[in-house]
RNA sequence: GGCGGUAUCGUCUAGGGGCCUAGGACACAGCCCUCUCAAGGCUGGAACACGGGUUCGAAUCCCGUUACCGCUACCA
């Protein structure tokens, strides 16, 4: 049983940022490539030079590559020179074997007779007139130069397939009307292109969003045309933004490069994406890469168009957040800390251990990279926020003799943080305040927050000689206020 | 307009004739835990679009209606 070995591909066009959907799509392509031991590939649909720029086209690879997604062969340009003269090769073969004809009629006068069909209520369909010239006419007419398109002749019955996602589809093909193959400049439309590339690609899967479900009749067409065998279809749902419409810049971000600033996982984002249109079955929700590939499968893939909401995201985001490997999640954060000049590259080095065991307490409490770099450093370098100060040390009298005792305590007792935080609460209740009281401003005084890890857990990252430090700082600190 | 696609809680979904008085997750509310912030645990409200069939029995199968989406270019 020697199986065709799977070769699938992500076809973007190069005309903005890489879109939450075609993540997706790019997802799900390389998801079935990577679980069938075959072969991902992309291409860049190009071919619409006025639309396409050279940084549409690296934003994808960015976006592709932060998410992990890696092709398996040089990318292809559609529209590079090789593949251009190949399009013309296939619409001139089609023509010549009597099943596409050239087609005089020019653009402004399809468009007015479109415009008066309409305007008569009517649906326009080409009426195949130029398939009627004669041929000496045509000859003729060639001859002289006159600029012509190729337009393929659809033939009657009707065009199906069995589709991964939606089973069988079928449309007849008297609804499909003789289309434009190679434009007048010699350049080849969507359809010819597309089944061009694909063919010359060996594509097995053609699996991408189902905004392409109409043109497939006329792609299979052509694979017919060509004698070229068909490739197995997969038309993947939409995602929509939380109103139900087409996700668009109203939404708020829709470039996989938005999640990437706001803090997002990579491995998030794709297991979020990967249930866009797609279940694993049963409850199971949150996955790794390797059991996302391990279970992908396209008796899962859904048919219905799904919201995009990141509130799920950010949530999921936490998820991995808590699970991934702490020495996985460090770079990143580094990479954040440094470039926002929250700290250096030195002094987290000089402070490597302390840093992740801060990384490893604060990581189940926040839901973004952002967040998580925002409320680390504190534990590097103490600086007190005067608003902060005002909050946690009302009375700063009271707090001094706090945090004088809590002082005495980590520096004298042996260095145990449980035993010191139950120490502390012994303190509370000889002097019957609540444990909030002391905690509260001890906690000022080890982290300069109002909020943090438990008071252990914060010794603990903080490490014996740093803690009495910064209680001697809290000291002489409040020394000054009060005096 | 024509053609095609889709339809389970607000959202992501489980479900593929009886296991469903429809399960899980996010969000929301309450409670518990608790020194703070999270995390976690528990509880609650919340859905099979509508109408016909088929069947002893339909969320599950068929048809129609409605709604939404897509395509309908010498765009991709």
């Amino acid at each position: 049983m020697t199986a065709t070995p799977v070769r699938v591909r992500f076809a973007p066009s190069p005309t903005g940022y890489l879109h939450v959907g075609g993540a997706r799509t790019a997802l799900f392509n390389w998801l079935f490539a990577r679980q069938h031991g075959g072969v991902f590939l992309l291409r860049i649909e190009d071919t619409d030079k006025a639309r396409s720029t050279e940084e549409s086209t690296r934003a994808i690879f960015d976006g592709l590559r932060w998410l992990g997604l890696d092709w398996d062969e040089p990318v292809v340009y559609q529209g590079a020179d090789e593949n251009l003269a190949r399009h013309q090769r296939d619409a001139r073969a089609i023509l010549d074997a009597g099943k596409a004809y050239r087609c005089f009629c020019t653009a402004t006068e399809l468009n007015e007779r479109r415009a008066a069909a309409e305007s008569r209520k009517e649906s326009f369909r080409y009426d195949r007139r130029c398939d009627r010239l004669a041929a000496d006419e045509v000859a003729r007419r060639v001859a002289a130069g006159e600029p012509h398109t190729i337009r393929f002749r659809v033939p009657e019955g009707s065009t199906g397939w069995r589709d991964l996602v939606h089973d069988d589809i079928a449309f007849p093909n008297k609804d499909i009307e003789d289309f434009v193959i190679l434009r007048s400049d010699g350049t080849p439309i969507y359809n010819l292109a597309v089944v061009s590339d694909d063919i010359a690609m060996r594509i097995t899967h053609v699996m991408r969003g189902d905004d392409h479900i109409s043109n497939t009749p006329k792609q299979i067409l052509l694979y017919q045309a060509l004698g070229a065998p068909l490739p197995v279809f997969a038309h993947f749902p939409m995602i929509h933004g939380m109103d139900g419409k087409k996700l668009s810049k109203r939404h708020g971000a829709t470039a996989v490069g938005d999640y990437q600033h706001l803090g997002i996982l990579p491995q998030a984002m794709c297991n979020f994406l990967a249930l866009m249109g797609w279940s694993p079955g049963g409850d199971r929700e949150v996955m790794t890469m390797a059991e996302m590939i391990a279970l992908f499968s396209e008796t899962g893939l859904l048919k219905k168009a799904s919201v995009f909401d990141t509130k799920k995201l950010e949530w999921m985001n936490g998820q991995h957040l808590a699970m991934m490997p702490l020495d996985a999640l460090a770079p990143d954060i580094t990479a954040r800390l440094v470039a926002d000049g929250l700290a250096t590259a030195a002094e987290l080095d000089a402070r490597h251990d302390r840093y992740l065991r801060a990384l490893d307490a604060l990581r189940t409490r926040v839901r973004s990279l952002n967040e998580l770099a925002s409320q680390l450093p504190t534990y590097l370098r103490l600086v007190y926020d005067p608003a902060v100060v005002r909050k946690a040390w009302p009375d700063a009298a009271a707090a001094a003799e706090i945090v004088a005792q809590a002082r005495e305590l980590v520096a004298t007792q042996p260095w145990d943080p449980p035993a010191i935080e139950a120490a502390l609460r012994a303190v509370a209740e000889s002097r019957a305040l609540g444990v909030g009281k002391v905690l509260g401003p001890v906690r000022m005084a080890l982290t300069g927050s109002a909020s943090s890890p438990g008071i252990s857990e914060v010794l603990h990252i903080l490490g014996k000689d740093e803690a009495v430090a910064r209680l001697d700082q809290a000291r002489a600190y409040l020394a000054g206020a009060s005096a």
